[in-house]
DNA sequence: TGTACATCAGTGAACGCGCGTTCACTGATGTAC
DNA sequence: TGTACATCAGTGAACGCGCGTTCACTGATGTAC
């Protein structure tokens, strides 16, 4: 209510403008480059107008980054940490069966891609690799390492003769849910006659049943 | 052997440079934008250094296309054309056997996406919308019903109440397929203990097997 | 509480650059007679 | 076969633009006393 008032000011970052400083102008040009994205694709954001649009100089930026690859590769990193935090809760929601852990991630992906767009293009369509610094890194092996842990986990259902490596499953996983998001869920044009939640759907479970995970429950 | 002849310059299209006039720019810019593209990615491609690589001034490209986006999207058309028939012939070759034609479809997918990966990043990553122009439109949809004739004749060994619809069907393949070169077949960091065509290989045939195609064969 | 001063986080002007695109032009090619 | 001419496919200079980046600067903030 207080207009200038301290704490509404933390509560807000980055929209709050007190004049000359900004007061969380290191976010705000996240969340400037995150909607440019969106908007546009990763080519079509510029440091410069990620700039503009969080109402502030071009050379303000190098204060919080050292350009525009670093700006980015923070928006994926954050990216990251979210895509792990929602994957684990779906992960954790779905216990304790194993299979319904496993399919409740796997639909977690596809809410992540959807409801944040600007982050999944970072992630995987920005070009900037992962191993480009520590952090970033870590955080997507993190994320990496969530989908491994609900696959191993449910793999155990599996008679050991005929599983798979947990690595080498949930690679199969990510590589449909990716596949379905890249093609089918971006107007790209190439569309299906089925929702992209109902294709990825009905592939995983027709891929459990092919390793035994899921009886024939047509 | 003559420098100068007539039958060499036909047989070798935008190599030969005979003074003022190129000869074959149309193709050789095409060939100028791939080799970009596969370089440097769907970004790093521009007009002016496509011209350059062609051995020709920028301004010369508007004699042959309208500017950059109809360059990529001819690279594009070419790309869809390539490989439809490389999945039109790898399906061939697996008759009469429609699992075994199913199969090298799919081998073929990957094959395409390793050997001609400028082409494969014109179509998918380039961001261009494969509805830009009605041939481009029909090049794709050449390759997309190659896949789904695959499927269908695939599903026809399958019990008609437990069968999918076959473009249901073959979206799950090139979901997959896409999926494991986008996040296995490039240099993203994001790796895979192992090759991308195992990873491809033995997840189709663990969904073949969760359609009931294929018998428990390990 | 008030003042002096250090530090922080912005400004705005300037830079060189390469881009896409246009234009009038010109050399090379093909064709009619 | 030779010549005149139309057409084609390039040149190269010029343009305006927005980009990323740098720099000296300055207003705002925080702190010591």
């Amino acid at each position: 209510m207080h207009p200038g008032g301290k704490q509404s000011e933390k509560d807000d970052p980055g929209m709050s403008k007190r004049g000359y400083h900004h007061g969380n102008l290191k976010q705000a040009l996240i969340e400037a480059a995150l909607s440019l994205i969106e908007a546009k694709g990763p080519t079509g954001f510029t440091l410069s107008e990620a700039a503009k649009t969080a109402g502030v100089t071009p050379a303000a930026v190098y204060r919080h980054y050292q350009g525009r690859e670093d700006l980015i590769a923070e928006a994926a990193r954050q990216g990251f940490e979210i895509f792990a935090d929602l994957m684990q809760f779906a992960c954790d929601k779905g216990q304790p069966s194993a299979l319904a852990a496993f399919e409740a991630t796997g639909r977690a992906y596809l809410a992540f891609a959807r409801k944040h767009p600007g982050h999944y293009i970072a992630m995987f369509e920005s070009g900037i690799s992962v191993n480009r610094t520590p952090e970033l890194a870590m955080a997507a092996n993190r994320a990496k390492g969530v989908l491994e842990k609900a696959a191993e986990d449910l793999s155990r259902h599996i008679p050991p003769e005929k599983r798979p490596p947990a690595s080498m499953f949930s690679a199969h996983i990510w590589a449909m849910s990716h596949g379905v998001v890249e093609l089918f869920a971006r107007n790209t044009g190439a569309t299906s006659p089925y929702p992209p939640e109902d294709l990825l759907e009905t592939g995983i479970g027709i891929y459990l049943r092919g390793l035994g995970l899921v009886p024939q429950d047509d």
